[in-house]
RNA sequence: GCGGAAAUAGCUCAGUUGGUAGAGCACAACCUUGCCAAGGUUGGGGUCGCGGGUUCGAGUCCCGUUUUCCGCUCCA
């Protein structure tokens, strides 16, 4: 394992050396949890997409995109149920350095109440036997009336106290009960801090009452808003299904592990829609074809797994994890969520607006339930470099680092390379080059020693270099050289574009999903 | 946010008890060579993360700060 986190090191160097990751403003050292892609990321990046949007809606002719803005209406929050439960109270021991959040900690609390009013019941139940009375009981035992009126009273200052959002009073209440952290056993508190997971910024100058919006810190709402829209105007039948790749915004107390976890990422999601009972076959079939989308890549079967979630959020009925065999171990890289009509049955309740659909079928209108896939394309990037990520030993002692990157996904497709440069090599290659690049992603390379220039391209995972010899210019054949094999093949010029048309089309990746 | 460690050229690092910065690789030009990181010559590139302080003098000692890494904590 400790060699499989030294890996993990050098993957993360090599990417910022071969220009696929940067810290973000890394000349003012960086600002933490934020990277950008520089020549080579995007590429690989932008091939990620495009592979994830072409499964979706060319193979689906019931799915369709959108590209919703990142600001949206504040009361989106609100119904999403992201301003309540993104805003936890949080509060640190100074003793035992850990942190807690202040509401938990009351309500644990509060709960000790009602176990000591069980144990007295418990007792007085053994005492009495068949003509114990509970309710009698709990109403006159003066010790157990006692319990029950602290509770009340400290229930009743905590949820004035939330809605309030008052966080000196509830550090109060810690106080007043002396409530002492689990690990140290002291009272040593920190006060309570507000942390919202949301960022947030103004619309409109302040001097006309500016208004306070959040940057989304998830794509999907930006489809909920438009379902209606969409279903309308491009005459969508359910089930059907919207797709977007967008980034969102979380202020992580914690964001770690290079891209993995960062302040701005970037998502592409899909929600279907279906009808009300018909979730759970859905929930199987995207869970099924999400898993044949990665898996289709190549990188190997053993690498991925499902979790399933014990534990739902607040609006889902069952969720899924595609985890992803990482050298820090398994890591989720997508979720699949069966959303229920939590979200839509919360936008017509907030916007007061009729947002059911009519299903001609059945003849009766209702709102849909939903089925979410969203993937993290920064987790899904990482994920692919550190399968791909390989310090090959070669004969001879000697090494290479290599990218095992699927060929579709490459940033570079092909170097064309003068084997020297003189006596008219870097006109033929030149000349070659020109007729390629309008398919394929092209480079050209004619510094330094033939070898040194296929261990340059290896590690930026180029599958084809394509060299020019003396023989080139009177036999009209080049080499092409393998980058996972090292082999070499000699082949017409003529065929060059049909080979490599073959190699890298899309549409074999794509055929694996049906 | 807490604790620990670190920050010197694009990368990996050296730099003695404080005395005005070096190497290898990489980069650019030229020469030689030509199918898996060859050799030579020349050149560009660093106010030593940033800001203070001590000192005649700080990469080196002290304080603060930023960022990164490791461990906690958090993660609908």
């Amino acid at each position: 394992m400790a060699s499989q986190e030294e890996t993990f090191k050098k993957m993360v160097a090599h990417c910022k050396e071969y220009g696929f990751v940067f810290p973000s403003s890394d000349i003012y050292d960086g600002l933490a949890a934020v990277y950008d892609y520089g020549q080579n990321g995007v590429e690989l990046k932008n091939n990620i997409k495009k592979y994830w949007w072409d499964s979706m809606t060319l193979l689906h002719e019931n799915v369709v995109g959108i590209d919703a803005s990142i600001f949206m209406h504040p009361t989106v929050w609100k119904a999403s149920g992201h301003v309540d439960a993104f805003n936890d109270p949080l509060i640190d021991n100074r003793d035992s350095k850990k942190r807690y959040r202040a509401d938990v900690l009351i309500e644990d609390h509060l709960a000790k109440f009602d176990e000591k009013i069980n144990k007295e019941c418990d007792k007085a139940a053994k005492r009495f036997g068949d003509k114990f009375d509970r309710e009698m009981f709990v109403q006159t035992n003066p010790r157990v009336v006692e319990y029950a009126k602290k509770r009340d009273e400290i229930h009743a200052r905590f949820v004035k106290a939330l809605e309030a959002n008052d966080l000196a009073e509830l550090k109060q209440i810690i106080i007043d009960c002396e409530i002492v952290c689990p690990i140290s056993g002291t009272r040593n508190w920190t006060d309570v801090r507000q942390f919202n997971l949301m960022f947030s910024t103004e619309v409109g100058s302040t001097a006309d009452g500016a208004t306070k919006i959040y940057l989304r810190p998830e794509t999907a709402q930006g489809i909920f808003v438009n379902y209606m829209n969409v279903q309308k105007t491009g005459r969508m039948k359910i089930p059907f299904g919207i797709c977007q790749i967008g980034k969102a915004f979380r202020n992580e107390i914690v964001a770690r592990q290079f891209i993995f976890r960062m302040r701005e990422f970037e998502q592409m999601e899909m929600q279907f829609f279906v009808r009300p009972g018909e979730e759970m076959k859905w929930f199987e079939y995207w869970k099924e074809f999400r898993l044949r989308w990665h898996k289709a890549l190549g990188l190997g079967d053993e690498k991925y797994r499902f979790h399933d979630h014990d534990k739902l959020a607040h609006y889902a009925n069952a969720a899924t994890d595609i985890e992803f065999e990482m050298p820090f171990g398994f890591k989720e890289v997508e979720g699949i969520h069966s959303r229920t009509d939590f979200d839509l049955s919360s936008h017509e309740k907030y916007c007061g607006k009729n947002i059911k659909y009519f299903d001609p079928e059945l003849n009766q209108s209702y709102t849909p339930y939903v089925i979410e896939t969203s993937i993290g394309v920064d987790r899904m990037f990482l994920s692919i470099l550190c399968a791909a990520y390989e310090e090959q030993p070669l004969e001879g002692g000697d090494s290479r680092v290599v990218l095992h990157l699927p060929a579709v996904l490459a940033p570079v497709k092909v170097c064309v390379m003068p084997l020297v440069k003189k006596d008219g090599l870097p006109e033929k290659a030149r000349e070659i080059m020109d007729d390629l690049k309008f398919d394929f992603r092209c480079s050209y390379d004619e510094k330094d020693s033939i070898g040194k220039r296929y261990r340059r391209q290896d590690a930026i995972g180029t599958p084809f270099c394509v060299t020019v010899d003396h023989d080139s210019l009177n036999d009209n054949c080049v080499t092409i050289r393998h980058r996972d094999s090292m082999q070499q093949q000699r082949i017409p010029i003529a065929d060059l574009r049909g080979i490599l048309a073959n190699e890298l089309d899309a549409r074999q990746l794509l055929r694996k999903l049906l």
